[in-house]
DNA sequence: CAAGTGTCCATTGTTGACAATCTGCAATTT
DNA sequence: AAATTGCAGATTGTCAACAATGGACACTTG
């Protein structure tokens, strides 16, 4: 299902763990992280676990107070939101207009496969999966402009817009947005393909 | 001269000295930074010298490549800077529209005595002082809106147009540009506010 | 009884020792 | 001679013990 993953230190792993039960509100706003508990539950000591912690607060999904701990961030208050969704939408249609005459078939054929994961976790109405799978897709797109700026900004970006994933009704059209975007970009279509992918970040 | 400042921690003291040398092109990019190194000249363990890279790592200052320890970021490529640009344009415009009618006499009075540093650092040629009172001013308005997440991703951005700070021939215009803003602001001219500030941003 | 003070405990902050990894160079092999 | 392997030193990764901090609750004090 997943394409396998491969971390390459401790903290990365853990990250990744607790990324996903954040993203699936396993862990809510505001509950507490204490070291201790995950350094037993992850057989480490705490070292790892704080540079875990420093990572996911990068990524804007936990806030780290002196001395208080970690808690899992607040979503963004409803006014900062749409300014989000207006940064988001100007690097990713940034990275699609530049890159969009250097597309390769490798690339098109990674993205279809995404979007195949992304119809599988709609027709079931997996939530949590659609948004790890609809997270893989945008990633897809801005890792390829191989930029690292670039990434390290639209990364906690996008994490703030994924928090609490619950802007559809119909969860299929999640995957007929993807849809669109690939369709204009398998036809050449740039002007079509730049406009679903906005249509898509809101 | 420069608002005393309080640092809660000691990483927070440590990143601080660190971003200043970086910002003033003591440290280049490429530059390696050791941890034992780091240790020893302020007198403290390994650990606050890790949190300290996090915080610098976030602020998109240093890269950190796994084993191999930190380095000073290299600039932003040029196809980048532009979205740079105006992304930090969204939103420092956003921040200055949303608040232009709660801006407080204090709020005004803080950024008066910001301005005169600029001033000073102009006419003294004082390149460095000017990116850190520069950098001073629009952390100032940005702050005013009083938002975690607004602040997190801006930050970034801002970072990563500081890097070597030499875009003005004459180094008294960057005292002029910020002087129409807060000309704009005091007699409530909103929309040339926001020109003069959008003007700044370059 | 309200406001302030002190103590205890949970939790994070810091440290130094040890383990794992990477880099450069020299010895070896083909 | 070119490529590969195997050290040795430098550097980061991990750990567990100890110190410092903050919050809750009981206690004093007016």
């Amino acid at each position: 299902m997943t394409a396998f993953e491969i971390y390459r230190t401790l903290p990365e792993q853990i990250a990744a763990r607790l990324q996903r039960e954040v993203l699936s509100s396993k862990l809510k706003p505001g509950d507490p992280l204490r070291e201790m508990d995950l350094s037993e539950r992850f057989g480490v000591s705490r070292g790892p676990i704080r540079e875990a912690f420093r990572q996911l607060t990068q990524q804007g999904l936990l806030v780290l107070e002196p001395n208080k701990g970690v808690r899992v961030a607040q979503n963004p208050s409803v006014e900062v939101r749409p300014l989000v969704v207006q940064l988001r939408r100007k690097i990713e249609t940034f990275v699609l207009d530049s890159i969009f005459d250097r597309i390769t078939a490798d690339d098109l054929a990674v993205w279809d496969k995404i979007l195949a994961d992304i119809k599988a976790a709609c027709e079931s109405s997996d939530v949590d999966a659609l948004t790890e799978h609809d997270l893989r897709f945008h990633r897809a797109i801005v890792q390829s402009y191989d930029d690292k700026d670039l990434f390290a900004l639209w990364q906690p970006i996008m994490m703030r817009m994924l928090m609490h994933y619950n802007r559809l009704d119909d969860i299929m059209e999640s995957y007929r947005e993807h849809k669109r975007i690939l369709d204009a970009i398998h036809s050449g279509q740039k002007a079509e393909a730049i406009r679903a992918l906005e249509a898509n970040i809101q």
